[in-house]
DNA sequence: CTAGTTGCAAATGCTTTGCACAGGA
DNA sequence: TCCTGTGCAAAGCATTTGCAACTAG
């Protein structure tokens, strides 16, 4: 089973195009293809592994540059995020649900999400004391999971 | 002015070739130099700052290898800690004051250094929660500073 | 039609490594 | 002395870029 996200696959497509339409940026298959296989996807994803799997599962050819270039344009669209994994990886990951943190396994690798409201306002204050405008924040806790103790 | 630390850099150094020595592991004159750049610095530093920063400020040779390496060695002790800064930057202090987190300022790149307890004990509750053992945490908020608005 | 996108390969930039030599313990 | 650390240069690796061909709008 994949994420449950509250939208389907098809109606985010469709929503997507009709939101870079607006903004007259252009679409292309190859996004197509990387969305879906971000959607479809339980993990956060590599570029060489969005690569590859769009590679295996569609059997379409699509460069990695090009995956590159599409994770930029839909970072600056909010649609995705990148999240700095173990050992220098990035990872990026469908923007669809809420804002969430990150627990890591440092020996599984294991990634589990968490939100917390606390801690959220306790950053907004923090920023707020330090005359800061809040952008965005990066929170991860790295530890040993169950499985691996 | 650098920043306040309860230890003089002589004190510390003493400790710390204290410490190497009984791990049993050596020492060098390079590692000194790195240590003091550290200590008197006010900034974070990435290792091409911190090799520079030696060959400019003490008129020593040094190469960058013999810095990235000192820096494994360094945060495997514990002495230093890695900050992943803005454009896949990576920036080096010393460990030496409390555990602390950051506010990046995405515009003039200036690092402020905050705690708050709060968040640190969610954080533990967070880990607990999910049957991890806690290890290290890194929470990074990004935001625009009085002077950059 | 035409500006923006693609795939490829080459370039980049940061980090690591192999090796001969130097220097701590 | 002996073993580890150092400096250099080369290798490695993820990411970016230049370019010619292509394609969405």
């Amino acid at each position: 089973m994949h994420k449950k996200y509250e939208m389907n696959f098809d109606t985010f497509l469709k929503n997507f195009k009709k939101h870079v339409s607006k903004l007259k940026l252009k679409n292309s298959i190859q996004k197509d293809y990387i969305l879906k296989i971000l959607y479809f996807s339980q993990q956060h994803l590599t570029a060489e592994e969005i690569t590859y799997k769009i590679r295996e599962t569609y059997n379409v050819d699509i460069g990695i540059a090009t995956v590159y270039r599409a994770m930029k344009f839909f970072e600056e669209l909010k649609i995705v995020s990148c999240l700095d994994g173990l050992e220098n990886s990035k990872l990026y990951e469908l923007n669809l649900s809420l804002h969430h943190d990150h627990l890591i396994c440092t020996s599984c690798h294991k990634i589990i999400e968490f939100t917390d409201n606390v801690i959220e306002e306790k950053q907004i204050n923090i920023a707020k004391n330090n005359n800061f405008i809040l952008k965005d924040h990066v929170m991860t806790i790295y530890g040993i999971c169950e499985d691996c103790q």
